[in-house]
DNA sequence: ATATCACTTGGAGTTAGCTTTAAGTCAAGA
DNA sequence: TCTTGACTTAAAGCTAACTCCAAGTGATAT
């Protein structure tokens, strides 16, 4: 599969694939004689991780951490473990952030129902 | 209130409060005779309010926005419902995509726990 | 009066995460 | 053979959101 194929697939740019194979985010990503990227299954599934994670705000250092023990096999499994477990414990932070905001928010979209439909006064400049 | 007090109060640096208020995010910030600022009851609620809503990734832009409509007056109620409902919207997705992630990570963590008591093997470079 | 200290400003600097650019390579079609 | 077009690289540029800095002001303590 092209760089071209693999953006399209994944919904990337080919800047943002190459930058991230920059930064360990891909590791091995196989090339022709050309020396032109021919993504495998592997690096597909990879970039299909990775982007899940983007997704939710894990950075680019992190995940490049994550790789880079993976390549160096089976007596990191124990660190990775515990780098996933900080992350997660971030997740649940932003997680509950996020709730806390969307709860405030539906409170506030509630009282615009009521002033748009003239049930209720607008107040001005309180938060 | 001072700015000292304020920044203390909320965790938010002089400087970050300083730049929200450059920004438009907390109007109408109270001087003394001196040009300190004395941050009232109000402004307090819109500091809070934006630390809020920053925690969950809106951006100073939107935030911005808000805040003007806010101070044009009562005519502008519907567009600042949009802009929240708007905004809503993202933080649903943002919430989906946490989820999704935070399960993949919980499996992953369950793998690595089989893996730590050795009843499995590693596996080297699949994500 | 002088020093201290918390404040003020405008503007420069920093970081993450892309995004663009310039210059080049290579295979395929006219 | 020449051109086209998708790829390659290193490096510069960009945006958001701070963060820091230099120079200055004013109230209070000695």
């Amino acid at each position: 599969m092209t760089i071209a194929e693999v953006s399209k697939k994944y919904d990337l740019t080919p800047d943002t694939i190459r930058y991230y194979e920059k930064e360990g985010l891909i590791p091995r990503v196989p090339r022709n004689k050309s020396g032109i990227r021919d993504f495998n299954e592997n690096s597909c599934r990879w970039i299909e991780f990775i982007k899940c994670m983007r997704n939710a705000g894990l950075s680019i250092e992190v995940l490049s951490k994550y790789v880079k023990l993976m390549s160096e096999g089976p007596e990191t499994a124990k660190e990775r473990k515990q780098l996933l477990e900080d992350q997660r414990e971030i997740l649940l932070k932003r997680q509950k952030d996020i709730n806390e905001t969307i709860d405030r928010i539906n409170h506030k979209i509630e009282i615009y129902d009521d002033i748009v439909k003239g049930k209720r006064e607008d107040y001005i400049l309180e938060p």
